[in-house]
DNA sequence: CCGGGCATCCTGCCAGTGGCAAGATGGGGT
DNA sequence: ACCCCATCTTGCCACTGGCAGGATGCCCGG
């Protein structure tokens, strides 16, 4: 990897060092619980120096939603083909990779309009209505069958980072394996007890 | 409705009026966008005045997490019987009460172990358990049922306060009224393209 | 080899914030 | 009539985000 220089007036790195100093608070205490001052001194520079790069506390975090979205299209496009699993791939992204997650379902904490932000987001919803393009029978139903996967995979995410599943659910089973039962549960229908 | 005198030293209902100021800026701001300072202001008492009510941001922010599970579980309640009037009553709650919502499902923010506020939510979620009891047929597939009932009005509704559902979704439709239709989508199975 | 340009980083400053401590007020019970 | 104490106030502190102006040293032209 190369360590790269870190000693001296010049850093050398700071925008990744900074970045990474983000992502691991916001891990810790959430996407607002540290100060742009205590990345600094985790960086080993000036309170000010991060400004330089990101402009100011929102800047960071659009940032890191950029990033975050571009990781999540990866990964989305990685289990293209399967519909069902690019479900699981979306669940996954969120829980193994949480404080880029809540960054960035979090739009009021960062410039959602940034061309950057938008591009990387509209790649990952491409991959989404390709995929619910494949499943769906009608074109009608194209629409109503992506809203619903969706929905099904966000909310299930959002509903596991909260720990609102961890009473329900922790069998100590790994979370993106019960998101694929749920997910196939819906895709067989779960209105009618059919089965 | 009575408006209680809010003159002299004693405000009268200062609670009252912090918890709506508050809701009144989570909703213009976000759930953080906003100082208790300014809260105190619009509520006309002194900078320190809302801290004998609440503690601090966390202990504010608790109360208004109980009050929304409570009002969310009201609303559950009142469409219990019919499985998919309790996805469409959760989307609802949501999309009507924005501000209750963004704070009930950002834990980090308050005491999600409050007493006060794990009973509401406890009372919430035995809704949500019902619901499911009666929709899916047998008893394994209870516990399925309902994550994927609850993760997908818990997406929708998520996709629908960040924006993400705003190109695909805004002809003018009610989201409730669109939610019902995704969630008939998936009580149908989105999975193989039926009918 | 040298000198200047400029991105990078620093120090210093300001208003605003959350939270605590100690004092003022006055409503309500006895 | 009196006192208690919940309620609200003023005053203070450390900390934060952001800005202004200065210091440093890498790189590039000569």
């Amino acid at each position: 990897m190369g360590t790269i220089s870190q000693q001296g007036y010049h850093h050398g790195n700071l925008r990744r060092a900074v970045m990474d100093a983000a992502l691991e608070a916001i891990g810790e205490t959430g996407p607002s619980g540290w100060s742009l001052r205590e990345l600094a001194r985790r960086a080993g520079v000036s309170h000010a120096a991060p400004a330089h790069h990101f402009g100011d506390k929102a800047g960071l975090l659009t940032a890191v939603a950029a990033e975050g979205y571009a990781a999540l299209s990866d990964e989305l496009e990685r289990a293209d083909g399967d519909f069902g699993e690019v479900g699981a791939a979306y669940v996954r992204f969120a829980v193994t990779r949480p404080a880029y997650w809540t960054v960035m379902f979090r739009p009021e904490l960062y410039r959602a309009d940034d061309p950057a932000v938008a591009a990387a987001r509209a790649r990952s919803r491409a991959v989404l209505v390709s995929g619910a393009r494949g499943a769906a029978g009608r074109p009608e139903r194209e629409r109503l069958v992506m809203l619903a996967a969706w929905s099904l995979a966000h909310g299930f995410a959002g509903l596991w980072l909260d720990g609102a599943l961890a009473e329900s659910a922790e069998d100590g089973r790994d979370p993106a394996e019960l998101a694929r039962a749920v997910f196939r549960t819906a895709a067989e229908g779960f209105g009618s007890p059919g089965d």
